[in-house]
Parts: structure tokens; C-alpha cells; sequence
DNA sequence: CAATCATTCAATTGTTTTATTGAATAGATA
DNA sequence: TATCTATTCAATAAAACAATTGAATGATTG
């Protein structure tokens, strides 16, 4: 076998390791849940309902291709993602999957049905209507997602705590409830909640990962060669 | 199981058939190589050095996540991507295994010490001096993977014509080469020949989908929200 | 109409991966 | 020091996968 063939097998089978690490759906979904912020085990094993030695496997072959880190914090070891532009990776491979796969595409429509009139808000509309102070941004997940990252102009209310803080939503404006993203369901809740208690609100498909390529690509604005 | 439980499991399952495509070193050469242009089985087969079976075999799975599509040609069944925005989401990867995975670092600067000092030219850098004149811009690629797509301003010298048209080279421009990207060595070598004929000539390591993806990075100039 | 050719299919092999257990580790707490 | 607790490790069994081989398909060519 040739030098160049060694070589590119090699290589090859290095960027093999990161697919590897995509091609677990269960590991799919770690990668998503860390992007919101940094988690314990078994954190991470009660969000997903896998068993505890499961996430730990799992979270060791993310380690072992670098996509994930971790250190102790007392009793519990707290994983993250290694680098934000994991995070952006995934966001690409969401992208790819809406693109090509009609599954997908139906799945998310199925569940939209269930949530009735759900039409989620665009990105762009909303960002429009907060800047004329229309709409209030609200971010319904727990607390320390929002602490790690949220999107600008945002008010944290975790779900749980949502029916507390009611009154201190103001009455005048309309909701825009948002959460991790396109394939967390927090933010649909909020708003059939919200709807329920005749506050008028709408859900925001993005969350902030989503966001923030949104406003890369609408705001780079180099000189042009 | 929870309604939202079994439509999570449901959701990353499918996500995972796109990650189950980038898990094999092999599929992953195949992905490349179609983003360059189409390509019929036994030519994937040659140029990979797999079976055919084991090429068509890998085709189906592709084709399966619908990342790639074929159609008949005469006697010939040509596959290509199904879309271009596969051809991005794979430099996507490139990136994040380089940035993420030392061993692809190291295996990227071992094999330029065999090719003497082939430190490549920045994409930016190179741009600029094509725009005043200053270097000639050289495609050695198949002359259909040319006629797919190539950066603006390259001719096309395939790399067994290159000995062939060495005197139609302009003599007092500095020749810059490319190729497939950054895993191809068709540049290395051609620039390791013009320089044993005397030719000033470097290496772009960027193919056409990075250089799209960086055209695309500095002229976005949509208005700011 | 037979022969040829590129490709796919089917069956087999050996290898890898998954989820599940239960035991081991190593900090923190009492 | 003994006891928790969270996590990891190790061993297992079931499932999925990759590569190989040879046969089957199906269109084109002589």
C-alpha cells in the first residue's frame, strides 16, 4: 500500500472518530444538552432516562474525541463541551438533518400538531418586534443555562417557576417563549400554559446556539477582497 | 415511557443516521471525493482502493441518510451529493477535527516535512495577489471536477497534463497550486514538480467548498437588525 | 441472441458497539 | 474511621457493522 494511502486512512479514520461519536443517538443528544451549559452525570442521566454507567460510557467516548471536558466540583465530575464551536457544529448537523431527512421534517410537524397552533416565530421577525419593544423574550430554561448563555434582551423564568412569576409578566405585551433549542419541547409548554391563562405568546423555535449563527452571519461585514 | 420521551428517541435516532454515515474512515473519503463532483462506482472504487461491492455497499448507506443520489448512465451508475450543503457540512468537519483532534494535526505537518518546505499560502493572502496581478492561480484536478466548480480565475492543468503544458505557464508569475482540499496532496506534488523545474510555486491547502465558505464569511453584508 | 460490463444483492466472517449488571474507586460527610 | 455518594471500571450478552466472496441483475455491445 502506498504512503499517501497509509496517510490518508489514517486521517480518515481520526475524523471517523468525531462521526463515531454522532452516530449514537443517545450521544446526540449529550452533545445537545451540553451546549446549553455544563452538567453532572447524573444530571445528564436523569434528563435523558438512561442508566447512570451509561452516560458515563457515553460521556467517555465524547471524551476521548475531544468533543467533551470535564473537572470535579466536590462529590460530582461536571462535563462541558470542550470548545463553543462543538456546539455550532451541531447546529450544523440539525441543519443537515432538517435539509435531508423528510423523517425528521414529519416528526417535527407531528409534534407541533399536538401543541395546538403552534406556529413558532421567526428569528428575525422577533428580534424586529423586541427592538420596537413589542414583544417580551422569555427564557424558560433552568437557571443556570440562562447564567451560561441566553440571548440578549431575555428574562429567565425556569417552567417550574413559571406560574409563580405570572403576575410579574407585563400584561400589555406579547410573549415569545424560547428554550434549547428546536427539539426541546420547554418552550411549547410555556406557551400552551401561557395561552391557557389568556396571555397571548408564541414560541421561539431557536434557541441560543441557533441565535447566535443567525446574527454572525447577518452582522460580518469585512471588507470585500 | 413518556409521549416526549419516545419523540426525542425518535428525533435523535434519525439525526444518528446522518453520524452512522461520518462513523466509517471510508464513507467519510467517499463524501469527499463526491464533493468534488460526481462520480461513477468503479472510479470511486480506484481511487479509494476499496471493492466495488464495498463501495456500493457504502453508497447504499449513504444514500439511505440521503446525503448522496444517483442516476444511470449509460452502463454506468454515477453518485453525487445530494445537495452542496453536504460538501459544507463536511468542511464543517474538517474543521472541528482539526481543531479538536491533535492527531490530525500531526499527521497534516508530518506529510508536509516529506514535501520540503511547502508551508501553504493563506487564502486571504492569495486572493489579494491574484487580484493585482501578482500570481496565477493553478486547478490540478480532473478536468470534470473543474468543470463542476473551481475558484474564480483558476485554469485547469490536470496533474499528468502538467509536464505536458509547462511551457504555456506564464514565466514571470509565481504559480499557486490547489486541489481537492486540505487532504488532497495532487497540490503538494505539483508544486514539488514546478519548483524541480525551476518554477516559483506554492500550495493553497483550501479547496473550493473552503474557499466558497470563505467568500461567503466576508461579503455577507446584510443589514443589522 | 449471446456476451460483456458495471453494479447490486445475499450470505458469511470476524469485529465493534451497546446496554446491563455489579464491583471498585475516591471524595465528602458524620 | 466508617459511611455515604457520585462516578467509573469490568464483564457480559445481544445487536449492529464492515469486508469478502460469489452469484444475480440489467442494460449495452458485438
Amino acid at each position: 500500500m502506498s504512503m499517501e494511502r497509509i496517510w490518508k486512512d489514517q486521517l480518515y479514520q481520526e475524523f471517523a472518530r468525531i462521526g463515531k461519536c454522532l452516530s449514537s443517538p443517545k450521544r446526540l443528544e449529550l452533545l445537545d444538552l451540553l451546549s446549553q451549559g455544563p452538567k453532572s452525570v447524573d444530571q445528564l442521566a436523569k434528563i435523558t432516562g438512561m442508566s447512570v454507567a451509561n452516560v458515563s460510557q457515553h460521556l467517555q467516548t465524547l471524551h476521548e474525541s475531544r468533543l467533551v471536558r470535564s473537572h470535579k466540583q466536590g462529590n460530582f465530575v461536571i462535563y462541558g463541551l470542550a470548545e463553543l464551536s462543538v456546539a455550532d457544529f451541531m447546529v450544523s448537523l440539525h441543519r443537515l438533518g432538517e435539509k435531508q431527512l423528510v423523517e425528521v421534517q414529519k416528526l417535527k410537524s407531528d409534534i407541533l400538531l399536538n401543541h395546538v397552533s403552534m406556529e413558532p416565530i421567526a428569528l428575525e421577525e422577533l428580534l424586529e418586534r423586541m427592538h420596537r419593544g413589542e414583544v417580551v423574550l422569555l427564557d424558560v430554561r433552568p437557571k443556570d443555562e440562562y447564567a451560561t448563555g441566553h440571548i440578549p434582551g431575555a428574562i429567565s423564568i425556569p417552567m417550574e417557576e413559571l406560574e409563580k412569576h405570572l403576575a410579574s409578566l407585563p400584561a400589555d405585551k406579547e410573549i415569545v417563549a424560547y428554550c434549547r433549542g428546536p427539539y426541546c419541547l420547554m418552550s411549547a409548554q410555556a406557551v400552551e400554559y401561557l395561552k391557557s391563562k389568556g396571555i397571548k405568546a408564541s414560541r421561539l423555535e431557536e434557541g441560543v446556539h441557533e441565535w447566535k449563527r443567525f446574527v454572525d452571519s447577518t452582522t460580518s461585514n469585512k471588507e470585500i477582497i
